[in-house]
DNA sequence: GATTTCCTACTCGGATACGGTGTGTCCGAGTGAAACTGG
DNA sequence: CCAGTTTCACTCGGACACACCGTATCCGAGTAGGAAATC
């Protein structure tokens, strides 16, 4: 009942991706570089990322990756599920049905009172996942800690920081 | 992100347990035996609620497993949790300390919005978990399907059948 | 016949193998840009 | 100087090992009950 590490990778590459904007793609080993990750083991979370949709891939020079879609339309449960994977954590194999009182076909068509239980929890859980957004999450971020954005964005895009910033023409939007 | 295997045998052993009550202890062999289980693996789940408190064991001829305390005071969030252990599914490793643009020592006094998030759907599953008890889903099978507790007793008992039932003293309280 | 002792069978409990999935790494296919060449 | 071609470095993508935890099993410690021996 362990969760992925590498949710943790995906929702914090998510968040730097925003941040970036979705013109400038970014490798996945300026992603790992950033947060001190195994580049290779960081690009197969990305690459579960893009097979879900969420972010979009570019291959050869100046590719990388970028957030296929805006921020406030991706939710965390799309992240966990894009590398988890969607199936549920508590499967009923429906060991009622088998020994020596089976339950019977007819009492089989009721779900599984405990599967039941289960099965709420579990949309409880979704649902609290659903309700967040990366845009939320970026936001909740930026309110305590207003320098975060702008700091990865140049870290991320020197070349535009470069340029940009000093013209004064993008980043304090 | 898969629930072990145990939670399930466990939620159904914690089941039989309440509907053959508190006084007669039953082997970890013939519950396995009524859900076609390895009885050896299911001993070792059971171990596991003994440890935490939810079943009492009496080694021994004429021993087993029984539910220490009644069965409305057993919530399905302390099965899981005696199986799974308690430790959350989402560990947050601070990877935003790490690497060449590391999250300050003031920031790192907010908790990270990531885990906040993880956190709270976690709440909202253990929440829903621990709302329901196994007297609770015991009652729901009871309700739907009502010849199931009786013929759990009996099966588990065969002795107390054929002296109670015959003399009419107990089941059909 | 009652009591004490011993023994045996039975139960849980923890220590011990095996397999699957998560973790981590590597190399190849594809691509875009840059460099070079010829007009 | 400009257009076309070639080359090449760079990126993702999937295939390949390693390790840990869940799965499954076995045997030993402890106990209660009964049988046997004794008074």
């Amino acid at each position: 009942m362990r969760m992925n590490q590498g949710v943790e990778w995906a929702v914090h590459a998510c968040l730097h991706l925003a941040w970036v904007g979705p013109d400038t793609p970014v490798t996945a080993a300026r992603l790992a570089e950033f947060n001190d990750l195994p580049p290779a083991y960081l690009n197969k979370q990305l690459q579960a990322l893009a097979r879900a949709g969420i972010v979009s891939s570019t291959p050869g020079p100046r590719g990388g990756f970028a957030l296929a879609r805006p921020a406030e339309h991706i939710t965390m449960l799309d992240v966990v599920e894009a590398i988890e994977g969607a199936t549920p954590a508590f499967v009923c194999t429906e060991i009622r049905q088998r020994g020596p009182l089976p339950a019977s076909k007819r009492s089989a068509r009721n779900p599984c009172e405990i599967a039941s239980v289960m099965s709420r929890a579990e949309a409880a859980w979704r649902h609290e996942l659903e309700s967040e957004t990366i845009a939320d999450v970026a936001d909740d971020v930026a309110s305590k800690l207003p320098g975060v954005p702008q700091g990865v964005r140049r870290w991320f895009n020197p070349a535009s920081t470069a340029v940009r910033v000093r013209t004064g023409r993008a980043d304090t939007a």
